[in-house]
DNA sequence: TAATTTTTGTACTGATTGGTAAAAAATTAA
DNA sequence: TTAATTTTTTACCAATCAGTACAAAAATTA
């Protein structure tokens, strides 16, 4: 029983023709466009250059490797959620968050919206536990923003009579309502639009 | 060729063992929960309480099956939408809308969230057209709200430096994104909470 | 070179997908 | 009663689904 990771290489046998970072890349972009569910093996297969024996092999089975490609998101075109708390106001909190959910959700490098949305939002049984666990990945993020907005209030930053709770769920809703948008067709200037009508009503604004 | 629809009882022959708006009714509720592709024919047919065959003849196919749903959607669950612009105020317009959204994406009598987003938002090929169809529906509904804000707007009801497209489309936001909260677990009272952020930072409220 | 180890490609599995052929059953019209 | 019409039931279809068995290939170690 080694601890040695299923993705470290090993030093002996005959090496991966496939490098895994990209290969995953590529799975991510698959079930972004497709979601869990739409995405079938041999279209995973095909993107990402290897064959199913290969795929099992290094990813485990069709789940664990929409688990990984999420991990891949939220470590790449999504990681401007988390830095966002760390700005100095919490408008400038939501202002990096709505800006970067704009840029990302429409970025023409990427397929459109966010698969944290919609890469299993309504699927069969087959696919209820990586529902869930994109419901809590949401859930994370809206909690953190929700202590984030509370810290606000405590510091003076945020009006005595605003609702961190209710901000946190109302900027969630926003963003994953941005994300929609931009699966429909939206650009990265109309979902900017939708940024600045938020945050010209924020609480305080400063 | 008679102009009678197919949905019409034929006088002559054996008659038709189920009813058609309840069945439809069923499989809305499947579509809604599973989406498109999550929702098999068996699953409809059980729901419906009838076999393949019977659904082919009454409903066409599985694509057409899904549109008849969704129309019964948008004229049953969805039907406060559009009688919402015929409030007297964009304010009391918005606020129709947002607490029928919160109400509808959060009744325990049906799935939870709204099926014209969850129904088909990423899919394989085989549900493109179904997709499609459902962002139209969503722009549509967006392009009618934009129409009746620049209305508001002429009437003086909506300040002069408001952008009602931008508004439509943060509107539109708003409520696709109080949707994904309620396929996440959201109350009906926390999509209340949504609302009243929005409504409280209306421009012009009243 | 020989033994060992791992990945690769091919071919397959059983289950499920959307959709249909054909005959039996139930009704109305003649 | 008989003919015509429509729905229901059962059984099937080819295609696709996720996942795997197996052997050839490619590398390292000894």
């Amino acid at each position: 029983m080694s601890a040695t990771a299923s993705t470290a290489a090993p030093s002996v046998g005959r090496p991966r023709a496939f490098d895994m970072d990209t290969a995953l890349q590529k799975a991510l972009e698959v079930f972004w466009l497709k979601g869990y569910e739409g995405a079938s093996l041999p279209d995973l297969c095909e993107a990402m250059g290897i064959n199913k024996p290969s795929l099992y092999a290094a990813f485990g089975n069709k789940e664990q490797l929409f688990l990984k490609a999420i991990e891949l998101y939220e470590n790449r075109p999504c990681a401007f959620y988390y830095p966002a708390l760390e700005q100095p106001t919490s408008y400038q909190v939501v202002q990096h968050m709505l800006c970067g959910a704009a840029k990302a959700n429409a970025d023409p490098a990427n397929p459109p919206g966010c698969v944290i949305v919609q890469g299993a939002l309504a699927c069969s049984e087959s696919g209820a536990s990586v529902k869930q666990a994109l419901i809590e990945k949401r859930q994370k993020g809206e909690v953190a923003l929700r202590e984030r907005l509370e810290r606000a209030q405590a510091e003076g930053d945020l009006p005595a009579d605003a609702d961190p709770a209710a901000l946190a769920r109302y900027i969630g809703a926003v963003l994953q309502g941005m994300a929609i948008q931009a699966t429909s067709g939206a650009s990265c200037d109309d979902l900017r639009m939708v940024a600045e009508t938020v945050l010209q009503a924020w609480p305080g604004k400063k």
